[in-house]
DNA sequence: ATGAAAGCGCTAACAC
DNA sequence: GTGTTAGCGCTTTCAT
């Protein structure tokens, strides 16, 4: 490929004897241009396979139609899962997503947020990253307010900000379901496995276990916690950990598939069986857990609806015309399925 | 959110009774602007949080450091891992991922190459999609074709094209692996699930398939081959017909993990052990492999190195420098790796 | 039917 | 130090 020397319009029109404008028209397709010219100005656009250039037509264009969504992980199903449904959503109402990855970096974050912002994206979604932490960086917040003055953000964290909107999970209504139902099945010792202590995600989850484990009067001596992170390496050195204790809780509920992935091959490899010698159960739900044996118990969102929500949050916010209708804080209810993975003690 | 009347360097220069050069050199930190002018322009900068507009500036600029990947399918663990092993060395080269999901439209597939091509990108690469597909379209070929002369397109399919690159695994080769190490084991029928027959990494995997039968002098009759696609739904289904039959191959073959997983399901649900009534291998070896039970002995790429091969041609190819070779068709080997999922009658 | 010209927002070369 | 100007590629009046 030799230098870059992008055809113009310009190129085009010397080319065809005409003026740049009579490109542009027939480009565009419109009318008035005589047969003549049009053939000869249509070959001309084949030959070199003239293509305008999108920033230069965006300096005068208002609306790109374009969403941005920036995620922290996308090997991760849970926000794999979002992406998709965000996408057939977004494509169905005429508009394309840019997707970017930050691997958990604030910065990459940040920049991204810039560069979107710039880009004329018409809004961001932010699935995963700071925007969920419990306390904010202020250069975090900072960029976000900036960027939220001109370009509406959405996050499924919860930041309180002018034009920020939050569609959230509701964890702590998650837990709970889980937790009611364990005892009802007669389990009093629970081991709360992984999450980060700076996510909200992972407090929320916190707050309702213990504050459930309280209202149901259960001894938390026997229940344990160990806030591991999100991998499966660490999911599996920590239940192996507690596996070689002499007494361990009746059954875990890993924060993620992923977690629970780790915590299960421990159990495994101890020679353990799900349900009967170790229950398991985990948040969100995806095509992984029912693809392990046994099958998991899970709670998840719903993510078609979770993503209709998203995007339709986005959309509201961009035309405030009304045709959709956006809080600033929207809660996202759970399903809870159950498959094979708890035992029953009545 | 009131009209989008976005603040521009001529509102801040208006302001500060400047030029809107100075408004640039102070936002871009360009020496040579009195403290006084600097420290004004400054605060109105932060004031109206002026960022100045992507667009505008791109139409001035040669290159923007950016490079588009399209993928046909985010939630398949197979791309979601190229894509994030991609974004990775991407970033430590100073590039920009901006990635596109297409959930296999070939017409979306085309409206984005479109746009990336419009938007500079430095270069596309096509993460399964239409180039994978062993006849192709026209429309979709010289869609590519266009596109190409300006910017260098990179696929894992195998298209034959001036500034189209390929990177491809050698799945003719991880096929024959995987056959020799069952035959080794005493394997003689063999089950091949799943594929399409229009894609490329079908073929090939098909016409190794019945090659190395025939090379080994293992009759073909009992073996299958079920060209089903790639869900877990069908995998289950076609799985569930054949272990019906009286009598069936002793080894499944899934053509990823996701059929395997359907593949897995169904032969649990007949209460058949893996491996002892059955072994499974597959195709892709991501976490999903290790996570199933048993673990799953599988082929699949070094992810890492596929992702850097892709990378690098694509820089490759856009400076010429040097810095990096690339051929116009390059082969990934592929790693194997023996789990627990396969019987040996030996 | 066609062309000239202005302007989108920004940067950089050039004067002062 | 600071302002003026031209130009990036395109579209869109507005004349002709």
């Amino acid at each position: 490929m030799e230098k870059k020397n992008k055809i113009t319009i310009y190129d085009i029109a010397k080319e065809a004897n005409v003026s740049p404008s009579m490109v542009s028209r027939v480009y565009n397709k419109k009318a008035g241009v005589s047969r003549g010219k049009r053939e000869r100005i249509e070959s001309l656009i084949e030959k070199y396979n003239y293509v305008p250039d999108e920033y230069a037509k965006s300096l005068k264009k208002e609306s790109t139609k374009c969403i941005g969504i920036i995620v922290s992980d996308v090997c991760n199903p849970f926000f794999a899962r979002i992406l998709y449904e965000c996408e057939q959503i977004a494509e169905k109402n005429g508009y394309s997503v840019f997707s970017f990855e930050t691997h958990d970096s604030p910065e990459i974050e940040m920049r991204f947020m810039n560069m979107l912002s710039a880009q004329k994206m018409e809004a961001i979604i932010l699935l995963g990253g700071e925007s969920d932490w419990i306390t904010i960086e202020h250069d975090y917040s900072a960029c976000v307010q900036r960027i939220a003055k001109n370009t509406p953000i959405i996050t499924i964290g919860r930041m309180e900000c002018e034009n920020v909107y939050n569609v959230i999970t509701d964890e702590a209504r998650a837990m709970r379901t889980i937790l009611e139902y364990l005892i009802g099945l007669g389990h009093r010792s629970f081991f709360f496995l992984g999450g980060m202590s700076r996510t909200r995600s992972y407090a929320d989850k916190v707050d309702q276990f213990t504050k459930t484990l309280c209202d149901y009067n259960i001894p938390k001596e026997k229940s344990m916690i160990c806030m591991c992170g999100y991998e499966k390496e660490s999911g599996y050195r920590e239940m192996l950990k507690v596996l070689q204790q002499e007494e361990y809780p009746t059954v875990v509920i890993a924060i993620n598939e992923i977690v629970a992935i780790g915590a299960i091959r421990a159990i495994k490899e101890r020679n353990l069986n799900i349900p009967s010698d170790i229950s398991v159960v985990c948040f969100d739900n995806s095509f992984i857990s029912e693809s392990m044996t046994p099958m998991l118990t899970a709670v998840g969102c719903n993510y078609e609806k979770f993503a209709q929500r998203l995007i339709y949050t986005a959309l509201d916010a961009v035309n405030e015309a009304g045709r959709y209708t956006a809080g600033k804080i929207e809660i996202i209810e759970s399903v809870f399925v159950i498959r094979n993975s708890v035992k029953s003690f009545n």
